[in-house]
DNA sequence: CAAAATTTGTTTACAAAGAAACAATCTCCC
DNA sequence: GGGAGATTGTTTCTTTGTAAACAAATTTTG
């Protein structure tokens, strides 16, 4: 009787508990705040990590592209590969091709750096979703990709 | 041979395009994106709306469960709260109870506004993911829902 | 019961991300 | 070839969200 919530548990998200939108908004919260709370500060976080991945597998890879698919705005792109540049992890160079473009390398030293990354950072993420089955986290993934369009 | 990457569809992902944790991100962004193509400045962003619609259904809740339920950060809640108090859609009480806390509920203007708001916002997210099967979508909002621990 | 520790919310200072305006280059079409 | 329009990246300004330090009230505990 109008007793006020006073638990998390309690609360009654009517409709919205079953909304994709908004389930996809909290999943996302909880995955980076347990990143943090696990990986802490491992230097590289998970959208730099992503960023310099994407570089690893498609050397040249030019910016608008790495935007695009990492749904990443321009102006942000600019303070990110800038930011990457200061820490020696990537270099730009401006193709003859198209001279508005700037395609973007990992530096020698950052190749092997972001492989080891890469080692903590997929086994942080196969841990991710370790509440559900194998089978239940297969398909969540297989769904997750067609929902974006993936492969 | 060495052709750098020209297209967002030509962008190996290799590991990363089954990272359960990435995909939600680009999930939600483009979600978020096509939010706003849709339903553009219908006054209401997400974020607001879901904080609006569970006041309205939990009548009295307190600040801080709001927060832990929405994963809202007790900093950010509070500007978000007093930007509602503001536009006069919410209002604020100090229980007897506990007078360190909050206890927030709807103005009765606010409660009409926020159920029409409700139309159009669950009408948009009944339409995200309509590329997937009406099957698979039942079953990826069933995978989302154990995968946060709700229900 | 009183001091210590915790919870709740606010404030201030900052980081992450986007929007809009801009400059440079390139493409298209006459 | 030369302008109209599109693309690419940068800059500046604003919004959104977080972190850390704080104040007030509450709970715990010796």
């Amino acid at each position: 009787m109008d007793m006020p919530i006073r638990t998390a548990d309690n609360v009654d998200l009517d409709r919205l508990g079953t909304a994709l939108g908004f389930l996809m908004r909290l999943a996302q919260l909880k995955i980076y705040e347990r990143f943090f709370e696990e990986v802490g500060e491992h230097q590289l976080k998970p959208g730099e990590f992503s960023v310099l991945w994407v570089i690893l597998n498609n050397p040249g890879i030019r910016q608008s592209v790495l935007g695009q698919r990492l749904m990443i705005k321009r102006a942000h792109m600019t303070k990110l590969i800038r930011a990457l540049e200061d820490q020696g992890f990537v270099s730009r160079r401006i193709p003859d091709d198209d001279r508005r473009a700037v395609e973007i390398t990992l530096t020698p030293d950052a190749v092997e750096k972001v492989r080891q990354a890469g080692e903590w950072f997929f086994t942080y993420e196969d841990s991710v979703g370790s509440n559900l089955s194998a089978a239940e986290r297969q398909q969540l993934t297989g769904l997750m990709r067609k929902f974006i369009g993936l492969g």
